[in-house]
RNA sequence: GGGUCCAUAGCCAAGUGGUAAGGCGUGGGACUGCAACUCCCUGAUCGUUGGUUCAAAUCCGACUGGGCCCUCCA
């Protein structure tokens, strides 16, 4: 490829060169969400900072496979076997079937990325339609002796895994076992930190969601979908995988626990995670409850591309604080920003020299670890340069939209249909009438109408226009 | 208790040892019927404190203040 991409390695905790098994291939999997609720701004940002990370690659010229699950099959709201499931919980809270709550929010799940620009992974697939893969796994690991059946759930042995430690960097010895109050211990476990790998033993009533296999009717554990879905969809190797940092311990480093077990040899190479969003008063979560949902933001006013570029404009493993005052500034900025894009005038030609500088800049950017706020400067750099054309400018931020996704050089016309255009023009007639006339109380009055619908007129010299206000 | 990350102007924020990018805001000016938009000008020695170095925001130590993780979590 050429061109270095350094990013840092949750595994090593260090930046490294990217170095894909397939120099024109990249393998790349991405926890997806739990669909029992509406994302939040928070689960949205890490899906953000991977959707940058696959175009940054596309953008240097991989041709990127990308696998995301979608969790249907519910995960406990406490740990250790008690509590209610979390799918369930959703389903009789609002009184449908488990199905239709995961199909509900599955769908809801695809609307936010699509608002946020987000590229929908090429693969999505259900736990639920992979239960086959995960037996498959399990008799596999029972059989290599890496699992073992006890008192009704299959578990996972961690003292048979050599570096289970390592993702997390955690002391054995030094784990609080049950730091939080919900978590009991199971005495059916040979090591207290072996994890289950399927259920048996439910021990709420009704438990919709469940399966025949080997070792009873039951359930599949909480990590093991995703080493399955991986496997099935990218095969036995991986060069890069995403989640929340939340996800390092457990589920990454029992994933990396079971599919080395099954596949006998290193899994994945590039362990990449985002920081959590917070609110002033700590980490937003979903199980708090005070969740921040995309549409709740809209509702307030806030577009879902004003969130992308609040976001981008930090570094993704920075913690970023969600506060309006930063959302009004980000909001003002991408404002300001496509205006200075929607006044260039595209006459001219491409100057093909300075168009590759600026290129290589921006790839530069990326590949220093997805400095996305280095990237937005190059935007700003781009149409500061006084040795640029316009149409350079214009072509060189189309070119970084790709990645960035913020609509920079989406045109007015894309967006608007005629006959809105008309009357908006009627009304532009009107008001200059009414200038000529002096009469700027009805002028006044126009704008302020047209304001009150997003719509932002633009006096200039050369007369009066419009621009689309998010 | 153990682990880990962070601390840069009013706000957001980059910074890969050599004397602080960018954005927003503020203030001043141009433009305007007044505004908005646009354009020009305008700001910080980098939490505190030791040390390494010719040279540190950048490396090391201490301190202070935060966040997150330690089997629900993106």
């Amino acid at each position: 490829m050429g061109d270095n991409v350094k990013l840092y390695n949750s595994l090593t905790r260090c930046v490294e060169d990217f170095v894909s098994i397939d120099p024109k291939i990249v393998k790349m999997y991405t926890c997806g969400p739990t669909v029992y609720g509406y994302a939040h701004i928070g689960n949205l940002r890490t899906y953000i900072f991977e959707d940058v990370l696959q175009k940054g690659l596309e953008y240097l010229g991989y041709d990127v496979k990308r696998c995301m699950n979608i969790t249907d099959v519910g995960h406990l709201t406490s740990d250790s076997d008690t509590g209610e499931d979390k799918m369930e919980k959703g389903a009789r809270l609002e009184g449908k079937t488990v199905y239709e709550i995961a199909d509900f929010y599955t769908k809801a799940f695809f609307q936010d990325l699509e608002l946020l620009n987000i590229k929908k992974p090429a693969i999505i697939a259900k736990a639920s339609e992979h239960i086959d893969t995960y037996i498959q796994m399990i008799e596999k690991m029972i059989r290599d002796g890496y699992a073992y059946f006890s008192n009704g759930n299959v578990y996972f042995d961690i003292s048979k895994a050599h570096h289970y430690y390592q993702l997390s960097g955690k002391n054995p010895d030094e784990l609080m076992i049950g730091a939080r109050d919900s978590v009991e211990e199971d005495q059916s476990k040979k090591n207290q930190a072996d994890f289950v790998l399927w259920f048996t033993l439910s021990k709420f009533e009704n438990h919709i969601m469940k399966w025949d296999s080997p070792w009873g009717v039951g359930y599949p554990g909480w990590h093991i979908e995703c080493s399955g879905i991986a496997s099935k969809y990218l095969g036995e190797y991986l060069d890069i995988h995403c989640g929340g940092i939340d996800n390092i311990f457990p589920h990454h480093t029992n994933e990396i626990a079971q599919s080395e077990a099954y596949f006998g040899h290193k899994w994945c190479n590039y362990w990449c995670h985002g920081a959590h969003l917070n609110d002033q008063s700590g980490k937003m979560s979903k199980s708090k409850g005070d969740t921040l949902t995309l549409s709740k933001l809209q509702s307030e006013g806030y577009s879902p591309l004003v969130y992308r570029y609040f976001c981008l404009n930090s570094h993704y493993r920075s913690q970023l604080v969600f506060r309006k005052e930063a959302m009004d500034i980000a909001a003002h900025s991408l404002t300001k920003l496509r205006n200075k894009v929607t006044k260039l005038d595209q006459s001219g030609k491409l100057l093909d020299e300075q168009f590759q500088f600026y290129v290589l800049k921006f790839k530069e950017a990326f590949s220093h670890d997805i400095n996305t706020s280095q990237m937005l400067t190059i935007v700003y750099d781009v149409l500061k340069d006084g040795d640029l054309n316009d149409l350079t400018k214009y072509q060189l931020i189309k070119d970084f939209d790709r990645v960035l996704s913020l609509n920079l050089t989406v045109e007015m016309d894309e967006v608007i249909n005629d006959e809105i255009n008309q009357e908006i023009l009627e009304k532009i007639e009107q008001r200059n009438q009414a200038k000529k006339d002096k009469d700027f109380l009805l002028a006044d009055k126009i704008r302020d109408e047209l304001l009150s619908k997003g719509i932002q007129l633009i006096d200039t010299r050369e007369g009066t226009t419009y621009e689309i206000m998010d």
